[in-house]
DNA sequence: ATTATCTATAGATCTATAGATAATGC
DNA sequence: ATTATCTATAGATCTATAGATAATGC
């Protein structure tokens, strides 16, 4: 039992990043609050000491979740030699097996979608500016002409990207699941960076 | 109350067919029984008289809205003047505004990607199925050189508008959500139907 | 007589709260 | 003394079932 206000902050920030997690992989309507708590390692009453209540915690969460993504995909693009091998290992890494199978720590831009167009305001301007942020990211490393044409080419290719990710998912055929994955990351790839 | 056996059919299938709306809406988890059945203008009881538990009626209003949706997109591109132009008014149809909007009866490719994902083999083989139908649709239409070529194509196009619309309905922000769907729909319909 | 649907309810689980307990920090 | 967490529980809601009721169809 900690008691201190270091470790209130310690068990606030531990409930949000288990419920990011927890979140991604079985949806918001999956766990309850008690078993959420035990996933934490502590008992549910304790629950509203941290949280006015569940939709407070779900809000913490979604933000959490997407700032995470943010940072994996700016870590995995940083220090590259080059816009163009930035961009191809942004793709292999989002269109990765690893990604489709890791729920608990994907992009939530992806794994939260759909419980995000259900939820309240703070979930949805999260999810906008994360999905601004990924734009600019994507911007930033596409090499072509004009300025307008990068926009939209940024878009593309970052729906093609969450679009594929979710069909992989959801398939249950192994097969067409890595050729979703495969076909996806090839066509962007040879699209982007050729 | 109705009690013929034609009546009991009809019951089954507006259960199913209430279903595959409010779960394309509201998600899986989103609604009771009791809450359904309402809405389907019966009472929960009745519920176990049609399906053998909850888990079958989301297999078979998971497969009613994939089949559903398959056959909105068939009927979309039916009977246009060329592949160019039934390409074209499919990408419009699917990132047009009213599909991003009428989520009750929205392509379930999208709209349940993440539920299916968690969901029995069942939803999942239903879901594996469209996808495949989907594609096939798509490469019939992609007017380009090999034949391996346009099934990769066919995979990025669906993972754009799957993605696209996915996201546009997540983000708070009307005017990038247009953005989304009509960047997605310009650089698709250039790419595939120039 | 059979059966589709209804009312009523059991038992589990959910969010939220109240009050006890065991630490911290003056 | 204060407070972070615990145990216990209220009241609502969930899936599932039992038995009553009101139609159909012989």
């Amino acid at each position: 039992m900690g008691h201190s206000k270091a470790e209130k902050q310690a068990s606030h920030d531990l409930i949000v990043k288990t419920a990011a997690r927890v979140f991604r992989e079985r949806g918001v309507d999956g766990i309850g609050l008690a078993d959420l708590m035990k996933a934490a390692g502590l008992t549910h009453g304790g629950f509203y000491g941290h949280f006015a209540s569940r939709e407070d915690l779900i809000a913490e969460a979604v933000g959490f979740a997407l700032r995470e993504g943010g940072k994996t995909m700016a870590s995995t693009v940083e220090g590259k030699p080059s816009a163009k091998v930035a961009l191809g290992v942004l793709i292999d890494a989002y269109l990765s097996l690893a990604h489709r199978d890791e729920l608990g720590t994907s992009c939530a831009v992806a794994a939260m979608a759909s419980d995000v167009s259900r939820s309240n305001a703070r979930c949805r301007s999260a999810y906008t500016r994360q999905v601004g942020n990924y734009l600019e990211l994507l911007v930033s490393l596409i090499a072509t002409e004009k300025r307008k044409s990068r926009r939209v080419k940024a878009i593309t290719a970052l729906s093609t990207l969450v679009g594929a990710v979710s069909m992989a998912r959801a398939v249950n055929d192994e097969q067409l699941s890595r050729e979703l994955l495969k076909a996806a990351a090839d066509e962007l790839k040879k699209q982007l960076a050729p």
